[in-house]
DNA sequence: GACTACTGTGGGAGCGCTCCCATCCCTGCT
DNA sequence: AGCAGGGATGGGAGCGCTCCCACAGTAGTC
């Protein structure tokens, strides 16, 4: 159908049109300062009657750069996260590419077998860098890839020491702000359903939460944390927990919307009120939070700019060697609802 | 670092040091059955020793396919959607693609020229054929791509009669189910909150409830319709215009549970109870349906499942010259809570 | 006026594959 | 014994670019 049938125009026939060498609509098309002004119109005009468009093959064979980066994302959890976490990611990921004229690549790793076949893609060079989302504590797939010679970001760290350069967001201050948050509104018995503490965001948000206690004199107390695993049920039993241990709490951080469900519902079959009773703040400022009766404070991560920032931060790294290991921490936001 | 320094091994490196010609190992890596098993297993050890893999832009050059396939998503319409939508359907592109060997390239389309830049992308052939998520009814970048000689697959129409292969959810089987179950739990002044009428998504659900009254023998009423818009304000609204329009009314078959979300909150200012007042049935069986209260009765889609599809179908356009559009409806599911 | 120093340009030499044709060497048959 | 018919194999010819070297033309220098 249409002209095309014929095949799409080289640059070899650019050329012929412009009446030029192949080279030189070559440093026209990517944009050569060595080029006379009279030259470059005339390509140009060649270009666009021609139509011609570069076959990214061919570049990428010659020029032995892809223009293409992949966005791993463990299958695992994807689940985990409240949902438009990874979405708001692309779309922060996504954006940034487009501007830079790159193409995403997304890969899903669901299994151990997919995950070495991906490894596979990365060593065919299929792709010029690696965005990382949510790698646990033990990854080795960032330093692997790295071994391959090939510019990685990930989006939040391994450990407090992340040697790959990353991009977070300040879950410590998370942490710390909520408990400022709970402490201004009069609470002092303070809990925390905090996340699996293998991984790092984990950690931080309890350790926020500690410094949060520190900070207005109040008195840690271990029996007021208890661990979730980001699951609403998991955010559920810990509520249970903390209930039976200290019946006489009056104010909860949970470290994820989605377990702050699971808490509510906990707080309402042992007939306590929020947040008359308990206060809740969040993590996420997820739509879940929005819906929950009453709507729950929360504290927002700015996921779409740390999915930008990533990808801004692996195009640097892509052209110019890194000196050192860049990281990014982004601030969070405190959203009030009416949970406190 | 490492050994990789000096480049990764060709196809000529492991025939040397199989001790074959190029062709024979191209033949073996492509499973051609022209070989000997001796053969065989001489270039496999030889692979296996080298760590060779196939360059793909090389691949691409010479065999003019790239093994990758392009899954649009509109922007304007990501935010629309339930959250876990869109998720979930690249969760069963990507697990289709991933069984094939097939890259997972994602386009988010948020403006006239990231499409147009879209379009130079599939010009410069990156992608063997192309997922088309959520297409208005009016869009005419299905047949553009179609024009390019590309492989296409829709997820969803644009009408009933959509010349593109596609594949679709049986929403007028989900609103005849939605007033069906309705119905059978009692209630007989049904009403309806649409979404925009210009998708055909919107229209088929419609039909859908329209269908269903007719089967139960119940009389319908415009004045028991009211169009939304997909968000939780327009279902808000909706809700409030049914209640001006109809007080009488004892069910409403809410055309995505976002909505529902928000008629919910209408029903309330309302003084209304769910369900003993009104009866609410909604279309996703997305988290906010569990989450709402009472928890929301709600249709489900296979989305993961529509996903899977799409890709499959899309892999045999690609290989096999589709004689005829293929199109497949996926069956819809109620899933049952407490508002009924 | 001869020399150097640029800028602009053409085009050869690959990049690492796939495709395909020519070749070789078996079978099996007459 | 001689020949056809295959299967297995080697390797040339590209695929459409980028890189880079060579060269022409022009300008600047003493």
């Amino acid at each position: 159908m249409s002209g095309r049938q014929s095949g799409r125009p080289t640059l070899e026939q650019v050329a012929a049109r412009a009446g030029v060498g192949r080279g030189t609509v070559s440093r026209v098309i990517n944009g050569s300062p060595r080029v006379s002004e009279q030259t470059r119109t005339a390509v140009a005009r060649a270009v666009a009657e021609l139509g011609y468009v570069p076959n990214q093959a061919a570049r990428a064979l010659a020029g032995s750069r892809t223009d293409a980066i992949a966005l791993v994302i463990p299958e695992a959890e994807a689940r985990l996260f409240t949902e438009p976490y990874f979405l708001d990611l692309i779309r922060g990921v996504s954006a940034e590419l487009a501007e830079a004229d790159k193409q995403l690549l997304l890969t899903l790793v669901r299994s151990e077998q997919e995950r070495q076949r991906f490894e596979q893609y990365l060593a065919a060079q299929r792709v010029d860098g690696v965005l990382l989302a949510s790698v646990h504590g033990d990854d080795p797939l960032p330093d692997r890839i790295r071994e391959l010679g090939l510019p990685v970001v990930m989006n939040g760290r391994r450990s407090e020491a992340e040697p790959v350069p990353y991009v977070d967001s300040d879950n410590i201050g998370a942490g710390r702000a909520a408990v400022a948050h709970l402490v201004g509104r009069g609470r002092s018995r303070i809990a925390t359903v905090t996340g699996p503490l293998d991984m790092y965001v984990a950690r931080a948000r309890l350790g926020g939460y500690r410094a949060g206690l520190a900070e207005a004199g109040l008195a840690p107390d271990e029996e007021l944390v208890s661990a979730g695993d980001f699951t609403e049920e998991g955010g559920r039993r810990a509520m249970r927990l903390l209930l039976d241990r200290s019946p006489d709490l009056d104010a909860v951080f949970v470290a994820s919307d989605v377990m702050a469900a699971g808490a509510r519902g906990a707080l309402r079959e042992a007939g306590r009120r929020v947040p008359e009773d308990v206060a809740l703040v969040g993590v996420d400022d997820s739509p879940v939070a929005r819906l929950m009766d009453p709507p729950l404070t929360s504290v927002r991560q700015p996921i779409e700019e740390m999915g930008r920032t990533m990808a801004r931060m692996l195009l640097e790294e892509i052209v110019e060697a890194p000196e050192e290991p860049r990281r990014r921490v982004l601030p969070t936001e405190l959203i009030e609802r009416e949970s406190c």
